[in-house]
DNA sequence: TAACTGCTCTTTTTT
DNA sequence: AGAGCAGTTA
């Protein structure tokens, strides 16, 4: 690219530079340095966990701005969370002269195509103030299309319904299309609605998040101009996490760069975890089959972890089939083996886990913030937290209900929509009898009828109340709210929407009747709205221009709950093991590492390498130490269940895994080989670790009958001592009848009863 | 209109 | 166990 233009760049910095040319580019390795440099033409780069990925894509920006000459305003990169684009804007923006990055496109795929939609979307017959409507909002929508259509809500379930259109949607398939090739009973269901939701989507001049992902591709379609317009805006588009990307955002990057064939993908297969979800493996898998001139770069050199813990990673992700190898490497000392925590229940395995944080910050001076507990499901939460609370642990759990998510807030929310766009049907209803204006359900379905009749939109019909013939106190109760509405509306022409949400509480009190309910919770709710209130308060501050609303909605709509920035505190964090990608801790804790739970269900070898990659990325985690540990019976759903261990376990080099007696799992193989000695309690709950330690890739943890006979004296978990009085079958469906003492008589399958010989 | 009750369902959820 | 929802009752 042009030298003179990059030469002309540095004549007019300043002699004062943070970091010369040369300290920039020996920041990095020479693969980074290689991906960094390789400007022209498509490139992938292959990050592994703690590989410097951010580094490489910032670096790589910042080389294009500076050395390369080109204005920020062709860049564009895209990434999967606010938090990554603001955390790659800022390293930009410091890797330069502060304030040079103005103009670079960095944001979300859906924040992007968003703000590109806006411009062009009357194309496609909405309004630029469309609304965005989230996930929620979009469930909420498709009941309302079942009530409409008169689809009971319990034949098919919501949630199923959401997921085919979803599933559709990121497939192009339009509603027409969608009813032809419609297979069983829920598809044909869905069909319908998918049709009715599509319309009622574009009624109220809203798109759903799948929407932001297909208009542009839509759009690009239709009107060939845009495409090339933006084409030449976009020289160089970088994409981060490629590996999470769906059919719509792959396509979407393909056509935006196919011009210039600038394109530039970081991820790793071995993270992806996201294809429930639509995320489609195969785009980083055959990228240099989309592209064949394509560089590839491998990052294989980490930085974050201990060579053992790498080890362990590695160990477990090379029995993946489906996936590109790569083995990484510790740029760290060996460290400590890693340790395997068994707990008779998950009380105790959440007692273990907080014991241990609090020894090891004795012992080894670690701060409260230096550990992490995952999970793999919601549900475990609320133990470990009960725990954590008890032993007077601070801790904090992410992902929990998000603030944008909150009913009060919602409400709130819903106003400023609607006082934007008034054909936002789905606002209007959550606001037009909040706060109580006695405006009840059949009062709406009635007026819906008359906006129907008249074929006006149902804010129409509430202006227009009169002609309807409804009752005078109805007609009163509307227009009032309609002068509320009208109200907010001609002040937030002008008036910033720190003022408007001002006035809003004014006008409605909501704030008010909150406070005055005085219990613990409604004044959570008003601190809440008070918050929101600061927050807009400081938009406005920043964003003192007219469209200030409508950025302030999108940044609403579009915020997540895993977006918080880490404030200082000191305290464990407590998460999914999805919410834990991107971050790293000095000490990670693995719970819950069961069958079924950990792998959770996985009944498609798909599916178990998906949930492999998960446990990759959980301990990928890892600075320094990994804990282990499973529970040998958990309560689901309300029922005790008994647990096998996690194969995962045993996929872990055994060599580096130490019991909490301290005794290594390659050890306690080696002693279970040589064999004959007389089988000691602890002795035979090694031999159920080994029997759940395959060597070899495909071998499942079986038969666990080691010792098992009739007449044998047995320990279970819940039913305590019994006598084995038959034993049925071999191998995973072997059975066997059980007197216990106190319990009874139980038929027991042995893979799943976890039992203990007595002697 | 709102409070109550019984029924169903339950993974992960970057936007 | 707990949430969310639909239908029922005060």
């Amino acid at each position: 690219m042009p030298e003179g233009k990059s030469r002309t760049r540095q004549a007019l910095q300043p002699i004062k530079r943070a970091r010369g040319l040369t300290d920039f580019l020996n920041e990095l390795n020479e693969v980074q340095r290689g991906a960094v440099t390789a400007t022209s033409g498509p490139v992938m780069v292959l990050a592994g966990a703690g590989s410097g990925k951010t580094r490489v894509i910032t670096y790589r920006i910042a080389y294009l701005i500076r050395n390369e000459g080109v204005s920020p305003a062709n860049i564009l990169a895209l990434t999967f969370t606010n938090k990554a684009a603001g955390e790659m804007r800022h390293r930009v923006d410091s890797l330069l002269r502060h304030g040079s990055a103005g103009g670079l496109w960095i944001g979300t795929f859906h924040s992007i195509f968003a703000r590109l939609l806006r411009n062009y979307i009357d194309l496609l017959g909405f309004s630029r103030n469309f609304t965005i409507f989230d996930a929620d909002d979009s469930k909420s929508l498709i009941r309302q299309s079942m009530t409409d259509l008169n689809i009971s809500h319990d034949s098919v379930p919501v949630n199923t319904i959401q997921g085919i259109i979803s599933r559709a949607k990121n497939s192009f398939i339009k509603p027409g299309e969608f009813q032809r090739s419609a297979g069983d009973y829920n598809q044909q269901k869905a069909a319908v609605i998918y049709e009715h939701y599509d319309r009622k989507l574009k009624e109220n001049n809203a798109l759903d998040f799948d929407d932001l992902l297909i208009k542009p591709i839509e759009l690009f379609n239709q009107f060939p101009r845009v495409l090339e317009e933006l084409q030449d805006m976009f020289h160089y588009i970088l994409i981060d996490e490629y590996q999470d990307t769906n059919r719509a955002q792959y396509l979407a990057a393909k056509m935006l760069g196919a011009r210039r064939r600038n394109i530039f993908v970081v991820g790793d297969d071995a993270q992806s975890i996201y294809s429930w979800r639509g995320a489609d493996i195969t785009n980083i898998l055959n990228f240099q089959d989309d592209y064949k001139e394509a560089k590839t770069f491998k990052l294989i050199e980490n930085y974050r972890s201990t060579g053992n813990i790498l080890k362990a990673a590695n160990s477990v992700i090379s029995r993946n089939v489906r996936q590109i190898r790569k083995e990484l490497v510790s740029h760290r000392n060996t460290g400590e083996p890693l340790t395997l925590m068994e707990a008779q229940d998950e009380r105790r395995e959440a007692e273990k886990v907080g014991e241990r944080i609090n020894s090891l910050r004795m012992k080894q001076g670690y701060e409260y913030s230096a550990f992490a507990v995952f999970y793999r499901t919601n549900a475990q939460s609320r133990v470990i937290e009960d725990i954590m609370r008890r032993l007077r642990i601070p801790y904090r759990i992410f992902g929990s209900v998000s603030f944008y998510k909150r009913k009060e807030i919602k409400d709130a929310v819903a106003y400023l929509r609607f006082i934007l766009n008034d054909r936002d049907t789905e606002s209007l209803l959550r606001i037009l009898n909040f706060p109580p204006r006695k405006i009840g359900d059949v009062s709406v379905a009635r007026l819906r009828e008359f906006a129907e009749e008249k074929g006006i939109s149902l804010y129409e019909a509430i202006k227009r109340a009169e002609e309807g013939g409804f009752q005078q106190r109805l007609v009163n109760a509307l227009a009032s709210f309609a002068g509320v509405i009208d109200k907010l509306e001609s002040m937030a022409e002008t008036a910033t929407v720190y003022e408007v949400l001002s006035e809003l509480f004014t006008l409605t009190s909501i704030p008010l009747l909150l406070q005055a309910e005085n219990t613990a919770e409604s004044l959570a709710r008003y601190e809440n709205l008070l918050e929101l209130l600061s927050m807009a308060r400081d938009f406005s501050d920043h964003n003192p221009d007219g469209s200030s609303l409508r950025d302030f909605l999108e940044n609403i709509s579009l915020a997540s709950n895993y977006d918080e920035a880490q404030d200082s505190d000191n305290y464990v964090s407590l998460m999914t093991v999805h919410a834990a990608k991107g971050l790293e801790f000095p000490v990670v804790f693995i719970t819950g590492l069961e069958e079924k739970l950990f792998p959770l269900n996985a009944y498609e070898p798909e599916q178990l390498e998906e949930e492999r990659r998960l446990f990759y990325v959980a301990m990928t985690r890892a600075q320094e130490k990994i804990f282990l540990s499973w529970a040998q019976t958990r309560y689901q759903y309300g029922q005790p269940h008994y647990c096998l261990k996690s194969m995962f376990i045993g996929e872990i080099d055994a060599s580096i895994v130490q019991k909490e007696s301290g005794a290594y799992l390659s050890d306690i193989q080696a002693k279970e080989r040589q064999g004959g000695q007389p089988v000691s309690r602890p002795e035979l709950a090694r031999r159920q670790d080994l029997a759940a330690a395959p060597s070899a890739p495909e071998s499942r943890p079986k038969p666990q009958a080691a010792g098992i006979r009739k007449g044998t004296m047995v320990h279970h978990a819940v039913f305590g001592s019994g006598t084995v009085l038959d034993v049925q079958g071999t191998g995973a469906k072997q059975k066997v009848r059980i007197q216990f003492r106190s319990a009874g008589e139980k038929t027991l399958m042995v893979q799943y009863a976890n039992l203990t010989v007595q002697r």
